[in-house]
DNA sequence: GGATTGAACGTTTTATATAATGCTCAGGAA
DNA sequence: TTCCTGAGCATTATATAAAACGTTCAATCC
């Protein structure tokens, strides 16, 4: 999983790879090929990955670490509220989605091809996002203006909530403008249901999470 | 688009294409063995449908008229208030697309060609049901449950929070209970913000839509 | 001895030939 | 006239042969 600590001839032929799986796809680039933009044979590549699958999986592994971090970019910046942070969250997702979908078409068909291969790892990714929005939750709830009981749960709630916009495989339905206004719509009316929750039983909710002070 | 008024014989072609579609699908049901079932030449179907993909359209057709004629009952209920029906509306949708997908598979695998090859049908479905959601948002709103501006746009909203649970192209990745746990998890988030926006301006509203005493 | 190679193996993909299908229409039946 | 037929056309799907591919491993190199 880890992708700093890779042998430098590892990194070599994940940089070929990646080149030929954002051009062609996964299905039309050939070991043979990676082999050779690396000037080595076909058989040293098993020697750094288990197989084909492997590597693609390393390289949307790449991807969707760059995707998270933009996310927690969000959590971590100064200038907006947490009410702020949780719309811009999932701005910020629709458009890293909307946006490979268009212009990354091959990223999205190998990711697509790795998921149905290996289900588990749609799992971590869900999990890894799910850690940020928590963050952001728990961040509102410190400050009073969500009433949120268990992070978690909620933050798997929104992200359900959002998937209409987040889920590459229903986009071609619906064009940009017209999708994000529909997302700032369920948005808003999210924030209002924790505006409720917060104005009615704040006050123990808070009691119960034993703040300072 | 109607489905009552239709001629006896094309009937006849509907029913036996719809035998045949549901057990082998569109793609392995042919004309010829329509046209037998029928007692028919292959050439006389198209007397009465235009093409092969037109019965298709109608057979689910007849499913989706199924299908909306089970949320409106949900709608006519007298035992349920409209937070409730909001409710069941969703949970109906729900385990109308849970089911067709895991018992009728080669109905979903129908509608899914159907809809690859004539995209605007869709939408036309879509908006069959935003009616019927708009309407119980309606009587939501004139008992002052809910504070509903623009019914419709709202209920598009609705719609697309709840996509992750009536997406039969998503499904495989979840199981029932969990899936519905979390569609009440996300209807409950709605619920409130319904709370907080009848609270908040609750009064005008209801001065606006000019009810009756 | 650890790192690398490339021929060889079973499988998958692609190219090709063959059969079947959706649909039309000139003609026949009622 | 109205309804229906079924052979025929162009297209699509299936079956088959050939090529390419992912992967392994005994032999080779440093």
């Amino acid at each position: 999983m880890p992708t700093e600590n890779l042998d430098e001839t590892a990194r070599q032929i994940l940089d070929a790879a990646s080149r030929r799986f954002l051009h062609y796809g996964y299905g039309k680039t050939t070991m043979s090929e990676i082999a050779k933009d690396c000037n080595m044979s076909t058989g040293n590549l098993y020697r750094y990955f288990p197989s084909k699958l492997d590597i693609a999986e390393m390289f949307v592994h790449v991807l969707r670490r760059e995707q998270v971090a933009d996310l927690r970019a969000v959590l971590e910046r100064r200038d907006l509220k947490p009410r702020d942070k949780l719309r811009e969250f999932f701005v910020v997702k629709f458009k890293i989605a909307y946006g490979r979908f268009h212009d990354k078409p091959k990223a999205y068909e190998l990711s697509s091809e790795l998921m149905a291969a290996r289900p588990k790892i749609a799992l971590e990714w869900e999990s890894a996002e799910g850690r940020v929005l928590s963050e952001i939750l728990l961040e509102g709830a410190a400050e009073g203006a969500f009433a949120v009981e268990d992070a978690p749960n909620t933050a798997k709630i929104l992200l359900d909530a959002a998937y209409r916009f987040t889920s590459p495989a229903v986009f071609h339905e619906g064009e940009f403008d017209g999708l994000a206004e529909e997302l700032n719509g369920v948005i808003d009316l999210v924030l209002d249901g924790f505006s409720w929750r917060a104005a009615q039983g704040g006050a123990e909710k808070r009691k119960a999470a034993d703040l300072p002070a």
